[in-house]
DNA sequence: TTATCCACAGCAAACATTTGCGAAAACAAT
DNA sequence: ATTGTTTTCGCAAATGTTTGCTGTGGATAA
């Protein structure tokens, strides 16, 4: 055992400047390897004594466990994948931002991939995820993705896959997803207790699972009603798109709707467009509600009435299950996040 | 050498159930796991047939190189960190896409941590980079953070940082940001031009640095013209707060500004919506210039008038100094993505 | 024949860590 | 003195890869 000194002198000549790894550790305390690490971790073999001399080095010498090596050996990571189609979207960049405030608390750490809304490109990003070991992976399926196979088959090996917000139709695993229906469900009540009959609903790309079934619940729950609704769909693929297909609606005063159903924040970017363009005035020309993530519609005034669907709320839970995954509940469980009606003044 | 079907016998019997290593590639085909390796990677040692055998078998077994494995071994990833004060955020979200996308074709991928604008989380996030061997940081720095040292530290030892966006004032490193004085400029100029006298500018947290510096040259540009400029300065730490100053600037007919100039996004949504709420009409009662990251002014009808810092264009400078900087030209550079300017129709 | 060279492949160390097992010392109980 | 127990620590194998060095045949040249 050294005086601190001579250990400082020790260590000033002969280790400072190698690095600091477990076995420089233990050769300038002339100890063990395994005891290093046993004392580094509080096991209960070692000594007090023993411990505190080997933290205090530990410390002087600034010793970082070495990543790699750990996850080598223990063959897993703290490490969790989230592949999304984009990040720079109203949905995901607060879905990736919930998740990772969630995993810093529990230490893990994010690997985030981007899709690019391309199948090819998602798969690459899966196998990325495996040579990677990451303990989970978070997934937002592309639209155009067909084969969940490759995902099913990791989840085989032992790494639990969260599917989120576009998730798989018909297969038995692991989804979180918003509340569609619901969400939709609330917006065409809304509007019909808001006595508007002639209704234009403004949808996404007519191909996307999620349009079909906004659609197809929206039009039912409207139907389904005693009223007598006008109801108009149509289809955008982008933002420019809903501009342009809603002021056909709205430049015929004859059939112009008196509210307009957003399907989502970039149908309402859009729309919002074609409302200016047109100079009419929201609501007392034209009433306005969207589904959306909860901050665009903040953005106009009066405030678009809307009903959140959000990325932060499944994003934290997504985590939540995830953890669940980890400690055993690895059967296939479908969670959905309620929606919330937020009074604005557009309806 | 074994027949097509030998060899998949022998694999189905014995092999598939094994993780696909390479010492079990060697296994199962009686060769060494230097040959295996070397043949994997066409190392010129090795003889094509013996190549060609190896891959087949690893393509059967799915063979994946175990990441942690090599980077243990060579003691570098193909991992960057990336250290942003919040990754839900007008400028960072973009940012961070563009990085993403610029990785990706390199093969890099991201390790993405959020400091939620606090310098402790900042220091613990540059901790898991250091632990996480990664190649390279890139880092925005929160506008609390005084210490720049451990940052400086790590790139002693090999790592690359390359500041970005919010960068450290005085040190030489390698910094990569928008053309701040530029795009103050360009705003200041447009104003002079529109004959616009009387202006009220919006600044953010006074005690960033990137709010003084605007404030600054923003100043000087009106004072140093030739034209008598009225100019109320106000700060907003918030959204909210830039509606509530600039509603009190408004609510005063007498001295009502005919032009607001926004220093962010965050300041413009504040004020458009406190414009909103007086009802007064953009241009025709007050002008609103704004420098943005692009997307935000958009949404307004007419779109606000504006000069682009995208973040989209510093992640990919960022990314290719990163490259530079991995390939050998270490030296500290200051490098500017230049701003432009937006017509919009709020001028 | 002998020396030289080449193509091909294997040996073994190294990377940093974890962990089951065993062992030595100290101490207590018989 | 013998046996048992506890405390404290070290040995060595194992994780999957890379890579410098070595070795073996065979071909070519002297």
């Amino acid at each position: 055992m050294f005086a601190v000194d001579n250990l400082f002198l020790q260590i000033n000549s002969t280790t400072m400047k190698q690095k600091a790894t477990l076995k420089n550790l233990s050769k300038t305390l002339n100890i063990s390897i395994s005891t290093v690490s046993r004392a580094l971790k509080n096991h209960p073999d070692i000594s007090d004594e023993t411990k505190k001399k080997v933290k205090e080095l530990a410390a002087l010498m600034d010793y970082e466990p070495n990543t790699y090596a750990i996850n080598l050996r223990t063959n897993k990571s703290n490490i969790l994948g989230v592949i999304v189609p984009e990040i720079s979207n109203f949905f995901y960049h607060s879905f990736i931002a919930a998740i990772e405030e969630e995993a810093r608390r529990l230490n893990y750490m994010l690997l985030i991939l981007q899709s690019a809304n391309n199948a090819e490109t998602e798969l690459e990003n899966l196998k990325l995820c495996r040579m990677n070991r990451v303990a989970g992976v978070f997934v937002a399926l592309t639209s155009h993705t067909k084969e969940i196979k490759p995902f099913l088959q990791l989840e085989e090996t032992g790494t639990p896959i969260i599917f989120c917000d576009k998730v798989p139709d018909f297969e038995a695993c692991n989804k979180i997803c918003s509340a569609d229906a619901e969400a939709t469900i609330i917006s065409a009540n809304a509007i019909l207790k808001s006595n508007k009959r002639k209704v234009l609903a403004v949808l996404g790309n007519i191909d996307l699972s999620i349009t079909k079934k906004r659609e197809q619940v929206f039009k039912e729950t409207l139907e389904n009603s005693n009223e007598q609704i006008n109801l108009e769909i149509t289809h955008a693929n982008s933002s420019e798109e809903a501009t342009h297909k809603t002021l056909q609606y709205l430049s015929n005063n004859m059939q112009r709707p008196e509210v307009i159903f957003c399907m989502s924040d970039e149908i309402l970017t859009g729309v919002m467009k074609a409302i200016y363009q047109t100079e009419l005035k929201v609501p007392k020309d034209i009433s306005v509600i969207a589904i959306s993530n909860g901050f665009l519609p903040t953005l106009f005034s009066p405030e678009i009435t809307h009903v959140v669907t959000s990325g932060i709320d499944l994003g934290k839970l997504a985590f939540k299950r995830m953890m669940d995954y980890q400690s055993g509940k690895t059967f296939a469980q479908e969670l959905t996040i309620r929606a919330r009606f937020v009074e604005g003044g557009s309806l």
